[in-house]
Order: structure tokens, then C-alpha cells, then sequence
DNA sequence: TTGCAGTTTTGAACTTGTTCAAAAAAGCTC
DNA sequence: GAGCTTTTTTGAACAAGTTCAAAACTGCAA
């Protein structure tokens, strides 16, 4: 059911095709919003007959799933060099973060739209689904690098926990910078100081041996969602 | 724009039509689902015209608020009987949250759906939204109860935060419950009790006076984040 | 070149949410 | 009860996502 059985191109023509699609299409979802493209404006503006537009994509959804790859792209690359300068925990993540969300400004309306398609369990574009898996994995590796490329000091059974538990939170942050209607997205900003703050400091305490019963609890706590944020069947 | 302006009944037989239409949606989307359910079919089970229903409901994701209000009714009820048993937090915490996901249970693939709309943070479905204040509002004072009742020692400053924060944790809650295909919901309910105990816990560590910079900080971001939920504008 | 299998493209048709002008019914005043 | 206003109801029409059978095209083997 939820499987991509369109979109296998076979030709190099096809391909053209497939991209002179997409191409109109996120053009015009930056410029009139998701809601206000319809199928049949993508196809016209692609020179293309309507159901063309379906024999490459799936479902208008489907032409989503494109703007996720290009933005995480797009984020790797601007992370990448914050990243090489910087020693500091705190500062890496402020700086990892603040850069996506730089990033995303353009698109905050349209990615209201996008959220909404994406909390559906059912549809593959959710970000716990099988099919988000790989940029799921990518997303958890840049928090890895972002740990361990830090010279914080963080107990060892901690550190492999703290990626995944740095993307759960920078989810978190999505959600509500998705929500955020504030100018220049200000409060998420905010939010973004603030939490990252009392998380930096949290991880310094948990080296603190009176924390240990706790430490313990909370790492057992994330090993699980990471097992069920994997264990999310493909199918319904 | 987002707000209701339809629904405004002015005669008692006006209240009949609207409730049998209700009625209708709800049986057959428990039924049938939420995306299979049309319109047409719903207005046909109601034995009117498929104007009609608009008349009464704005749109097809209005129907929804019903179902809303319904389950909350439901919860609240259920709640009641622990809260005034039980005096110790972690088991009120407990009981109340386990509660809520044991009643909704039979909707969970449903609920799916519902979240899919509730998600867009234009919809005025979205929980943050000014037209679901009332019942957020109602929900966050269930949390209150849960405090309050209880024989808890919660700093002061601490007290005023709580319940919006248990709200909070328990969006999240929910938002994993609705991803959450194990049987009989089991992840979500080990997540419960494992969440409740490390939360219990911080609660209490809240009060040492190490903590005291940190619960500061923490206190500070709670504030804010409920001005800002508060603050959502009702018009885009 | 011709025939053929696979690939791509087309556009009409279908479904379903939504709108709206007009008809019907109900209330109300005199 | 007649005439008026307001409320309710109707169903046709519209928009946009999606499907599908048929046409067009492509590459290749004989």
C-alpha cells in the first residue's frame, strides 16, 4: 500500500521528465504555497499532461518527500562548517540548530502544510516511518557528530544515547517552530537558547554520581523509544 | 476566517438536525473510518441533503471538535474516581494518564487521522489553536487536580508550572501513543510508566538546593513557552 | 524495415469536499 | 391569517486529487 510503485523511471528522457516535474512543482509550492498548487498547474507548468505528473509521483504528497532530501542536504552543508570551528558542546548544537531553522525560514508556511501530511502514521512521509529511515539515520548522525566532535565531557553509556535523544528534542523544536507564528520566528529562537542552555547543563550533572540512579532510568528510557522509533512496522 | 460561522442554531428543530448529523459522522467514522466516511454518506445516513450538513458544519475536519469534546467528557469521568481514591502523585499521574489511553483505545487508528488534521497549525482543530482553548484550557486543570491532590512536596514557584508541563509531557504522550502500533498499545503504556517514574523523581530532586539554578532556568522556560501558547493568533 | 515489448504520455472520467442561489419552513407582528 | 423576516433545507455546480484505458513513443531483434 504505502510502497512507491510510480516513479520508476526507466529512460533518460523519463528522467527529464520526472525532474522538469518536480522542479515546477517545488517552485511553485515556495511561491503560492502547497495548498494553492494544484496537480494540474504543476503538470501545465511542466509542459505536461496531468496524469504524467501521476505516472512519476504517486500523490501530490509524494512531491514532498523531494523538499526533505534538498533541506537536509542544504543543512548538512551549512552545519558542516560550524561544525569544523567550533570545540564547544554548547556552541555546536546553538549553531547546528540556529542554522536549520535559518534555513527553513523561507518555507515556514509551506512546512506548516507539510507537517500535517507528515504526522498522518499511515503516510509515508512521517518521519518514524520505514521509508523516512535513511534521512531519519543522517538527521541522527549529524547530533552524533555534533557529541563527539565536542570536548564536553559526557559518561559513556550516555553518549551513544544522546544522538538519538539530540534529534527526538530537535523534533520537538520543529514542532513548535512549525506553530511558532511570532516575527522572524523570534520564540523559537528563544527556545532555542533557553532549552539548549538547561540541556548542556543537565548532561554535565548527569556525570554527577548522586545522579546515577537517574542517569540510569533516563538512559534505559531513551534506549526504548529508539528501538520503537525503529520498530514502526512499514506497513499498516 | 477561522472561526465558526456556521453552527449557529436558532430553533429547537435546528438542534435535532445538527445532532443527527452528528451522530451519524461519529458511528460511521468509528465504523468506517475517517477518510472512507463522505460527506454524501453522512448526510444520507442523517436523512438530509449534503448542504445541509455544511450548514451546521463548517467543514468535514469540524466534525471532528465533537469527537474532541466527547473523549475529554469521557476522561474526565474516568479520572474523577482515581483522583479521589489516590493521594500519591506518581499513582494519580498514573492513573489518569493510563485511563486516557485505555478510553481511547477503540479509536486509535481513527485517532490517527484526526491528529494528521490537528497537526496543521492553521487548522482550528490544532490543540494550540484559540478556538481548542476551551478544552485545553480544561485539560490542563485536570493536570492541576493531579497536583493539588496530591501529598507531593512541589516548590512553590514549581506548582504554578506543573500542570501546564504535565500537559505538555502528555501531548507528547499522546503524539507517540498514535504512532504506537505494538499490541494493545503495550510500548505506549511501558513508556507511561517509565516516563512517570523519572518525572516523579525530578519532581522531587526539584526541591534540593543544588537544583536550585537549574529549576530556575527550567521554570523560565515553562512560563514562556505557556505565554507562548497562549499567544497563538486566531487569524493567519 | 517491420514487428513487438516495454515505457511514457495523454486526457477524459470519477470522486469527494465545498459553495451558493434559490426554495421551503418556521416565527413573528399586526 | 397575511405579509414579512429569519432560519433551515435543498440540490446543482464547481474544484481539485486521482485513476485508467488507450495512444504515442522508444529501443531492439529478426
Amino acid at each position: 500500500m504505502t510502497t512507491a510503485r510510480s516513479g520508476v523511471v526507466k529512460t533518460d528522457k523519463g528522467q527529464q521528465t520526472r525532474a522538469a516535474i518536480l522542479e515546477a512543482a517545488l517552485e511553485m509550492f515556495r511561491a503560492r504555497g502547497y495548498e494553492q498548487t494544484t496537480m494540474r498547474a504543476i503538470a501545465d507548468e511542466a509542459g505536461v499532461a496531468l496524469g504524467n505528473a501521476y505516472y512519476y509521483f504517486h500523490s501530490k504528497e509524494h512531491l514532498i518527500q523531494a523538499f526533505y532530501g534538498k533541506t537536509h542536504e542544504e543543512h548538512l552543508v551549512a552545519s558542516a562548517s560550524i561544525l569544523e570551528k567550533e570545540r564547544d558542546l554548547k556552541a555546536r548544537l546553538l549553531g547546528v540548530l540556529r542554522s536549520k531553522f535559518e534555513m527553513l525560514e523561507p518555507y515556514h508556511q509551506f512546512a506548516g502544510k507539510l507537517f500535517k501530511t507528515a504526522a498522518d502514521p499511515q503516510s509515508p512521509l512521517n518521519p518514524f516511518s520505514d521509508e523516512s529511515n535513511p534521512v531519519r539515520q543522517q538527521s541522527i548522525a549529524l547530533f552524533a557528530k555534533v557529541v563527539e566532535g565536542s570536548n564536553a565531557k559526557v559518561p559513556k553509556e550516555l553518549l551513544a544515547e544522546l544522538p538519538f535523544m539530540l534529534w527526538l528534542y530537535h523534533m520537538g523544536l520543529t514542532l513548535f517552530w512549525i506553530h511558532d507564528a511570532s516575527p522572524k520566528r523570534s520564540r523559537t529562537f528563544r527556545l532555542v537558547n533557553r532549552t539548549v542552555d538547561i540541556l548542556v547543563r543537565l548532561i554535565g550533572l548527569a556525570s554527577n554520581p548522586l545522579m546515577k540512579p537517574l542517569r540510569k532510568s533516563a538512559i534505559r528510557l531513551i534506549e526504548e523509544l529508539r528501538e520503537d522509533v525503529a520498530a514502526v512496522p512499514g506497513e499498516a
